[in-house]
DNA sequence: TTCTTACTTTATAACCTTTATAAAATAGTG
DNA sequence: CACTATTTTATAAAGGTTATAAAGTAAGAA
């Protein structure tokens, strides 16, 4: 399952002319094996055992060349370090506030919101960012007893 | 209208024993005249004739303050600083990808999203983004020209 | 009005994420 | 196997934001 996915993504890579190397392929395997939407920096941990004179420049880079070929997505939360989701089909994020947990979540019924905004303000719409933000179940429970 | 507003956020400070400083005043001021979601930088830029020794800190610190007692939103995006907003009523923003103009978008429509997540997670939900980017009208057209 | 004190401002340095640079290494083709 | 354009590495630097400590000041009390 995960394994099909990463070999669409070497494919992908591979049709762009993009050359596979060793730390491309674990930083790619990383990220389809982790649910948890790593930042740059998490990939770079988790892989220094394998690769110890690997370069953070060499995860941002290829975290970049990802997201061109439209492997990956970035997700941008202010000063925090951004996160990278491996695509799969469109959904949202439910992120925690406490913990930084993301859960993803389907939600099919927001894109009339696109022609709306369109029509209301003359732009050309070409995608919009939704996300909501709460607390997890543990962390609520955490907060109610004391 | 603006100096009502205006007035509204200094009577807030007032109640939660913010104390007010002529920084404070020209900060509140330039938000609530600016129709442009400015940056910190943009603010301290726009108040150097005024405050020839103030620090950007200063910005910093205050824009902190003013989210904390609620009268002004942080917008976030990534790597890029972030833009602050005087709270008025509950409304979303356009972007514009090329010139990074914002426009404000009223929806009322997506609250059900919120008690749906909180159905789907089991989060408890507090609140949701969302934005829509696009081509404003202007830079559509420099587009198409060539 | 003046005093007092806690809160603010300033100036500066530091932090953190991310990017630029240039030299060394290497994937993939012929 | 050799060639070359692409990658990696190591390092430095950029850019936004925060921490710190000393100096200044708002606002209530006397």
């Amino acid at each position: 399952m995960t394994t099909e996915r990463l070999q669409g993504a070497i494919d992908t890579l591979k049709n762009t002319k993009v050359r596979m190397t060793p730390q491309r392929h674990a930083i790619l395997e990383y990220l389809f094996e982790s649910m948890t939407h790593p930042t740059a920096d998490e990939i770079y941990k988790a892989l220094e055992g394998q690769f110890p004179n690997m370069s953070v420049a060499t995860v941002y880079n290829n975290l970049r060349v990802f997201k061109d070929v439209g492997i990956v997505k970035e997700l941008t939360y202010g000063d925090a370090s951004s996160r990278f989701d491996c695509v799969t089909t469109e959904h949202y994020h439910v992120i925690c506030n406490e913990c930084g947990k993301i859960v993803d979540f389907e939600y099919p019924g927001i894109d009339e919101v696109e022609s709306l905004a369109a029509h209301v303000t003359g732009f050309e719409v070409e995608t919009h960012r939704m996300e909501i933000y709460g607390k997890c179940q543990p962390c609520a429970e955490q907060t109610t007893k004391h």
